[in-house]
DNA sequence: CGGAATCCGAAAAGATACTG
DNA sequence: CAGTATCTTTTCGGATTCCG
């Protein structure tokens, strides 16, 4: 047994499902895509090499438990750097590797879907609570 | 109060944390990228209009609960079209819509990551367990 | 057939306290 | 400072049942 928490080690990964099959890009989904990992690394490809604090701070609602977690996942998943300096006190800096840099086209396409399109979500979202809304007034 | 599970409402998204402050795209992760919509919109985008059970069986291990809690999701995001067919038995056809459609190349350029990138991080996971394996069995 | 309602277990995230 | 340990809370997906 070892001694970190078995649980909460970093190559838990989820669950190896069988949507894989049906969707190639399923895989990447729980790499790059889960509630924190794009927050971390958009922060690491954009600002930089960072220490845990600053990204801490950056990042702003996460807390220190869940943002070590992740940032272990992305290390080992080989998209992000950790480099720790033995000094007191202690020091240690993340920054974003080559392979993770090579998501920085992805993360900017979405940028522009998200200014060009996300408009239109939040119209259709309007659009159809007011419909839900008029259908459920006629059938109480 | 309403009479749908208020729980359960397809409005009811999780939290406005304050990620979305420090990193743009953070929005677009609730709407695309949780764990069953991409299989869906993938799915739709690439095979055309589908029924509620041939859907079903294309993507293979959701439930049909799930599966049409993301397709509401979806369609009150205005990135699924659903058509009713008020017929016996009753028929309901899910395509996608032209926002939806936006997605494509989005979808493309993930699906070239994975290909390109995929085995890099396999193998980052494989070196990086090696070097803690290593490590353990140095103090115990 | 295409759901909705309900109950349930696993997993992620949050809060707090403590340590090298 | 940079975590780890522990506990509690929240969320998510799965299984089952029932209905028009």
């Amino acid at each position: 047994m070892k001694s970190t928490t078995e649980k909460e080690r970093a190559g838990a990964h989820p669950a190896p499902g069988g949507a894989e099959q049906a969707c190639p890009i399923a895989p990447v989904l729980d790499i790059v895509f889960s509630r924190w990992t794009t927050p971390i690394l958009w922060t690491l490809n954009e600002f930089g090499r960072q220490r845990f604090v600053e990204l801490h701070r950056t990042i702003g609602t996460i807390t220190a438990k869940v943002l070590t977690q992740r940032l272990r996942q992305l290390e080992r998943d080989g998209l992000v750097v950790r480099t720790y300096h033995p000094e007191v006190p202690p020091r240690v800096e993340y920054e974003i590797s080559e392979l993770g840099r090579s998501l920085a086209p992805i993360f900017a396409t979405l940028s522009d879907w998200s200014t060009d399109h996300l408009p239109l979500v939040e119209r259709a979202r309007r659009d159809f609570d007011a419909a839900a809304e008029r259908a459920a007034s006629h059938r109480p």
